[in-house]
Parts: C-alpha cells; structure tokens; sequence
DNA sequence: CTTACATTGGAAAGCGCTTTCCACGCTATA
DNA sequence: TATAGCGTGGAAAGCGCTTTCCAATGTAAG
C-alpha cells in the first residue's frame, strides 16, 4: 500500500543502501546525479519515511514523552507549550499523557513511554513529597536503558535531570513584599499536602510570615485546582468566624489576605469570596502563583509570583533533548503586585 | 541493554513465538503451564515490549496524532483533554502537535504523524474556509494508507470523519436569543476570516439579526484569541465613535452588545472595555461562544453558547478510533445567558 | 492396533529501515 | 607500468517483534 524505501531505489534504480543514504541524513552522501535522482524519485511517489522502521534500525526514536497533571489546567498546557515547541524545533514529536493527579496513572503514562522508547521523558506534574519508590525504579531503569529524565522539581533519582523551580524563596519573596505592603493577617489555601510544589510553596509562606513574627490565621490543605482554592477559602471564612474579614470587623490591622498556592487555586478564593458577597481586594486580598495567562483577562488583576512557564517548559525540553545536559537548571520568577492584594490605595 | 523477547523466551526455556503469544495477546494462547513461566520470567527481568518493534510487525501502532492550533488555549486543551481520556482508555498514546494557526505547519504535522504511521489523525484546530489542497491531498494520502482522519468541521475530503459542531445555529440561537430579551445595538468581534469556525459562528450572527431585522453595527475581524478580542472591541469602539457606548448617551435601544466570535475573544474585549473605564454589562455587553473552564472564575459571569468541549475530543476520538466509525457526529450546545449580556436587571 | 484429527511449540520469513563491510574503479605516486 | 590509497555503490546482517507454516505429540474413533 504505502511507499517504502525499495520502491524508492529501484524507481531511481540503485541499490537500498544508496537510497537510505540520500532520503535520510547519513555521513555518506551519494554522488550528487545519484542523490538528485532518488530525490525526484522520492517526491514523485510521495515516499513518507516510516519513523518506526527508522527507530528500530537506528534505536532513536526521536519521540519525547510529556506526562502532566492536566493538560486542560492553564499551568500546564502553558508548560507543554514550551515543551512541544523546543521539540518540534528539535524535529522530535511529543507523546502527551495527562496522570490526572494520579501517581499510578503516572507510573502508567512512563511505562507506556518506556514502551515507545521515547528519547527522553519530561514529568511537568509535580512530584510528591515522599517519592514514588515504584515510579523510581522504574524511571532507574529507563535511565539505565539509555532514556533521559527531566522533571519539575528533583526526583530522587541522582541520573534525572530536573528543573528547579523557585517555589520556597518564590513564595517567601511574595509574602514578604505583601508584609512590607502592610498587610498582617494572613490565611494559607496551602494545596495537597503531598506534593511537593504545593508543599514548597506553603512553606516560603510559613516562613516568611514567621520572618515578620506573624503567623498565619489559617492553613487550610485542599485540592490544586479552582474547586479546590474554593472550597479551601469558603472553609477558612466558616474557621475564621463568618464574618471574619468584614469591613466593618476589620481591626485596624487591615484585611486578611489570602495566601493560594497557585492562581487557579487564588481565583477560585476569589470566586468563593464573590459568593459570600465580599470584595477583593477591599474585604479580602487574595494572591496567587504563577502567573498563568488566563490572569490576563481577569479582574481583579490577580497579585502573584511570575513563573515563566513556556519558558519552563522549553527548558525542560531542552534538558531531555541535549545530550550533554547540564544539571539542574534553576528558574526565578519575580513577584507582582496587582490588584488583588497589596496594591497601595485598596 | 534492554531485554528483549529473546531473553524472556530463553529464560523461560521457551521459543521466541511462544513467549510472543504469551507476553502479548494472541489468538493462540500457550498452555497454562508454560504461559505463567513466560510471565514470570517477563516479570523477573522487567521486560518491557518494543512497540517500534511490534508496530512494524503489526503494522499498527497505538498512536493517534493530534494536532491542535494552540494547546495553551483553553478551548484546545479542554478538547485534548477529551482525546487524550478517550485515547488513553482504549490503550492509545496520543501525538501531539501545534500548529500556531499556521497552515503550513499543520501539514508539516501531518507529515510527521504519517511518518511514525499513527493509526488516526485529529485535527482540531479550525478548518480553513477554503480547503488547504496541499493538506487535503496529503490526507488522503494518509486515508489511502490505511489511515483515519477526523477533523473538527468538515475538510472536503470524502473519506475523512468529522465531527459537526453547532456553530452557526449555535451563534444564531444565541444571538436571536439575545434579541428576544431586549438587546438591539450589536457589533460582531468576527475572528479570522478565513477560519472556518469563526465565519459559521459569525454568520450565525448576522442571519439572526437579519431574521430580526436588525443590521450590526460593526463586523470586526481579528486574531481568534484574547489579543485579538481586545483589539478589535477597541476598534469597534473607536469606530462607532469614542463614546458610542457610554451610558449617558445611550438611546433608548438599549447597551451596545458585543458578539465574539469566541470565548477567549470575548474575554479580551471585556478586559478592553474595562481599560476604557466602561462597564459590562451595565454599559456595554458582551457574549462569546464555547464556555471554556476558564469561565468559571470570571466575573462578569459570560454569557455563552455551551459547548461540550471535552465530549468533542473523546467523540473525536472515538471516531478516529473504533474502525465502525459513523458518519459525522453532530454536537449541538446550549445558550447561556449570564451575567455580561442579556440578564434581565441590567 | 491403526488412522484421523486436534493441539501445541518452534523455525523462519518478513515488517522497513540503517549501517558495516566489500568490491570495484579511479587517480596519484614511485 | 605497477601499486597504494581513496571515493563510491551494493550486499547483507541486523533492530525486536508477529505470524504463518510445520512437525510432533496426544487423543478419540474405527
């Protein structure tokens, strides 16, 4: 049915080899009257290369495998953005799987991958707090097979590259400037408590509240998602006292300010808050982290740390793809005060 | 480096064909006995089938490609997400490739997911208007080959599925619905002209207004994204003169309501309006079609044609994946009226 | 005790490429 | 004129599987 190779040689009437040699880069380059005549007998029947065959003889496959969290969440569609674009550059396909929060779903996706023999695997989900001894070995063996690791955040595993994201000293710098802006009580929707991104995150919070000698009115763990940063803030206003954060009960130590451990988490807050009839950032502040693109169209203007995540991902691509890889790379953000929380005037 | 089928079948004392039948599903199903020493062996050294290998073998490769505008873009990954569920139940790996809106890389996709002989190919970015030949003549080289395509909206192509969105009678549900709750000034942010999608939502438009013998104010072309939104609510506004839509000048006809051609869109002009220092919907209103996630968390709350964003990609799927596939699968969606237009009040 | 027929495991032929050798015909050198 | 050396094309051996035949065994029927 399809074209292969033979078909191309005998048509320009040389050997396989010749042709493999032409089509497809090689050290050896034909005779240009040769090469210029597979070429045309090439393009005259259309010949597609069948990248398997290729991978096969060639044990490459140029194929990288992507496996997030949830590819619909803006975070990491952002993130596989970068990531399919530095591949596609690369002229390497991505393999996409989505572990939906789910570590078993994860090891899954990477079995699968290892099944393909992808060049390389990028894991944008975060990891979790105790590894996955399971996952760990397994992703040992890929790597003792030839296959590159790169995540978000280390692994455990001393041979996979990862990208070191500044979650802690991001989250410590946020809250720190919003301390300096004035604002002393402070409520954390701090995310599952098992992964480490969210676990980081809360922790630069804890500490840089605890640099100021505050400490916060609330921790509250949840889902990482907008349900999750809704319900967690619905649940802190019922701990807090329903009407905590009124403008009329404000002491004079100004509104509470909620602390999310990503944006989609703070614009759920932010949701939730609307519901109970309360403004942001005049009743309540709310900051976020990210910085995901959505924000753009948002109101209020969400306060946040800005991660470049496109950039994160390409980054991640790149550490799959080089093959003289250079350790951990490590990604800054900064912190910007907008509306939501901070801004001087509200 | 890696184990092979070879050293299964030689550790368990058995033939290369017997522990292929026995690893991987076979109409021929070994004795138990000899089955479980194969499993077992598999087991004990972490064997790992080479699907390169077994694709080329088969000539089936448990890989469908999708190929996508903008992953990023909420509308694209909601629906990726659906391929993605629906691929990854049936034992599917997905491929995933961004076009960036750019015909030409769409066909490079193509070329690529022919060249690694994906068993179904997605296109879910927006057909364009007028059939890319190029494009189609590659893809029906792919159907030749034994390939299944679907596309989101019909290609022109006989032998390719496709999935049947309710965009004009969606748009014109919408916008007749509109009508009926009192709005008669409208301006239509149009999107790309050459799309596909966008042209059906905002002939669906004009035909309602037309059926209600109202004329738009303004038709506005544009980039289909947030960007594009923003600019051309600025343009309309610019266009029907500075203040068109102030309230204090408003006729009794009522708020001029902006049509987007989509939900990204309608977003962008909202975040314009408020950079104007109008309000939505008190003086300005504002649709968009699709109802992406993201929404969610909007205020105002934006009133929109629902569409089933996630069913579209698992129906995709699934037409791209069962063999009896059946005919075009039709989606039809639901008007929302929200809070940005048409809610009785404002 | 044969003969016929399932069963069942194995040998081997691909699937479509890449790449190592080889053999061949040149030119440059002695 | 003989010889070493280089550039070129081709034959063939895989890459790791699947699957078609085959042969051998066991069982039931005559």
């Amino acid at each position: 049915m399809t074209v292969t190779l033979s078909d191309v040689a005998r048509r320009a009437g040389v050997s396989l080899a010749t042709a493999s040699r032409v089509v497809n880069g090689s050290e050896r380059i034909p005779a240009a009257a040769i090469a210029d005549r597979v070429r045309a007998a090439a393009a005259e029947l259309g010949y597609v290369a069948n990248a398997q065959a290729q991978a096969l003889a060639r044990s490459a496959t140029r194929l990288v495998g992507l496996v997030v969290h949830d590819i619909a969440d803006p975070y990491f569609s952002t993130i596989a953005r970068g990531v399919q674009r530095w591949a596609g550059q690369q002229g390497q396909q991505v393999l996409l799987a989505s572990s939906d929060h789910d570590p078993a779903a994860e090891l899954d996706a990477v079995t699968a991958f290892m099944s393909y023999r992808t060049d390389a695997i990028v894991l944008a989900g975060s990891r979790l707090r105790t590894p996955d001894p399971a996952l760990n070995q397994t992703l040992a063996g890929y790597i003792a097979g030839g296959g590159r690791v790169v995540s978000l955040g280390a692994t455990g595993i001393p041979e996979a590259q990862h990208v070191d994201i500044a979650n802690e000293t991001g989250a410590f710098a946020l809250a720190t400037e919003l301390v300096s802006l004035g604002l002393q009580r402070f409520a954390i929707l701090a995310g599952p408590e098992q992964l480490a991104t969210a676990w980081q995150r809360a922790t630069g919070f804890l500490r840089a509240l605890a640099s100021a000698g505050l400490a916060p009115l609330a921790v509250l763990p949840g889902g990482f998602t907008s349900r999750g940063g809704y319900d967690a803030a619905l649940e802190c206003m019922v701990r807090l006292g329903g009407a905590a954060a009124r403008p009329d009960q404000r002491t004079q130590e100004g509104p509470l300010c909620l602390l999310a451990a990503n944006d989609v988490m703070a614009l759920g807050a932010i949701t939730a808050m609307r519901s109970l009839g309360l403004s942001v950032p005049r009743d309540v502040q709310v900051a976020g982290f990210d910085d995901i693109p959505t924000l753009r169209d948002h109101s209020p203007e969400l306060t946040t740390y800005r991660l470049p995540l496109e950039e994160i991902g390409q980054v991640a691509a790149k550490l799959a793809l080089a093959a003289d890889a250079v350790g951990p790379v490590h990604i800054d953000g900064d912190v910007l005060i907008r509306e939501s929380a901070g801004r001087p005037g509200h």
